[in-house]
DNA sequence: ACCTAAACCTGGGCGC
DNA sequence: TGCGCCCAGGTTTAGG
C-alpha cells in the first residue's frame, strides 16, 4: 500500500531516471485528472523530485511543479527510451502499455514516457506553479515527515501527550505527521508492544520513545524491502515491493504473535480501517 | 478537539 | 455461470 516508503521507492527511481529530462507533452486521458492541472510544462526541464508525505512533487526548470498522489491503487511505470516495444511486464504480468487504467502519459523529449496508471481512480496529478501547489490543501497541511529531522522526539511526544485520540489514529493523521498508513502504524504499535485504540495521552514518556523507534525501524525496513505491495503497488520498473512478505501483524488474522507470546494475533476496527494487534503483548 | 460514517472508485472474493 | 454483496484503504467532507 502506497505510504512512505513506497513513495519513497518510487521518488528515488524517478530521480534517478528523469531528472534532467525535457518534458514533449502530456496526455490527460481520464478527464477527472484534468481539473486539476493549471499550468502547460511542455518544453521544461525535470529539476527535482522531492516527497511530501505520500505525494511526490517534481519541481520543474519554469517554476512550475508537478505534484502526484497515487492514493490507493496508482502506479508510474517509467518506459525508456531504449525499450522500443510497449510490451511491459508490471508484477509478472505481460501487458501492452498504455492499458485500461492508464490515466495519464507523461511524454519526453528523448523519447521515454511516464505512464500514471490507476485502477480504483483515487490519485490525482496537480500541475500548477510550485507557490500555488505548496499553498494547495494537501501540501500545506502536511506534519513533519515521518522519517525526517523534522520529527523529533520532543515533537513526537508532544503531539502524543496533547491527543486525546487513538495513538493509531493520532500516527495516521498527516497533519500531525506525515508518511504513516494503515500497514505500518500496526506494525509499529506491534514492535512498540502499545494498543492501537490507547489514547495517545495515556502513553508514558518511554512508550513514547519505544514507538518513536518503532516508526524509524519499520519505516526503514519497508524502504530496504522497496515497499509493500498488499493491493497493487509497484515500482517505476513494474516490481512489487516485498515488506509484505516481513510484516509484522498486518493482514496476520488469526496467525501466533511473532514474539512467540501464545496469543494469536486479532482484527479489529479503529476508524472504519482494519487493524490487528496481539492482544497478549500489546497492552 | 475528537469521533464516526460516507464518499470517492474498482476489482476480487465470497455465498448462493 | 452470474448476480449481489462486502471489502480493501488515503484523503476529504459532513455531521454529532
Amino acid at each position: 500500500m502506497p505510504e512512505l516508503p513506497e513513495v519513497e521507492t518510487i521518488r528515488k527511481q524517478l530521480s534517478q531516471n528523469i531528472k534532467g529530462k525535457i518534458i514533449k507533452n502530456i496526455e490527460v486521458i481520464d478527464k477527472k485528472l484534468a481539473k486539476s492541472i493549471k499550468k502547460s510544462i511542455n518544453n521544461s526541464k525535470i529539476k527535482r523530485l522531492e516527497r511530501y508525505g505520500k505525494a511526490i512533487l517534481i519541481k520543474l526548470s519554469n517554476k512550475n511543479c508537478i505534484g502526484i498522489h497515487i492514493k490507493l491503487t496508482g502506479q508510474l511505470i517509467f518506459m525508456p527510451k531504449s525499450k522500443k516495444d510497449k510490451l511491459f511486464s508490471i508484477a509478472g504480468v505481460k501487458q501492452i502499455l498504455p492499458n485500461k487504467y492508464t490515466r495519464a502519459i507523461i511524454y519526453f523529449t528523448d523519447g521515454a514516457v511516464l505512464y500514471f496508471n490507476d485502477i480504483r481512480r483515487f490519485g490525482w496529478i496537480k500541475i500548477d506553479s510550485c507557490r500555488k501547489l505548496q499553498q494547495d490543501g494537501f501540501f500545506s497541511n502536511l506534519g513533519p515527515d515521518a522519517l525526517k529531522k523534522t520529527l523529533t522526539i520532543s515533537y513526537f511526544s508532544n503531539i502524543i501527550k496533547s491527543s486525546k485520540s487513538s495513538i493509531k489514529s493520532l500516527l495516521m493523521d498527516q497533519k500531525k505527521i506525515s508518511g504513516i498508513g494503515n500497514i505500518y502504524a500496526n506494525d509499529a504499535l506491534f514492535l512498540a508492544g502499545v494498543h492501537p485504540k490507547r489514547p495517545a495521552e495515556s502513553l508514558s514518556k518511554q512508550e513514547a520513545a519505544k514507538l518513536y523507534q518503532a516508526i524509524q525501524h519499520v519505516l526503514k525496513k519497508g524502504l530496504k524491502y522497496k515497499g509493500a505491495s498488499e493491493i497493487n503497488f509497484v515500482d517505476i520498473f513494474g516490481r512489487p515491493g516485498e515488506y509484505q512478505k516481513h510484516s509484522l501483524v498486518y493482514g496476520k488474522e488469526n496467525n501466533p504473535c511473532p514474539k512467540h507470546c501464545g496469543e494469536r494475533i486479532k482484527r479489529i476496527k479503529i476508524a472504519g480501517r482494519g487493524t490487528f494487534y496481539c492482544p497478549g503483548c500489546q497492552k
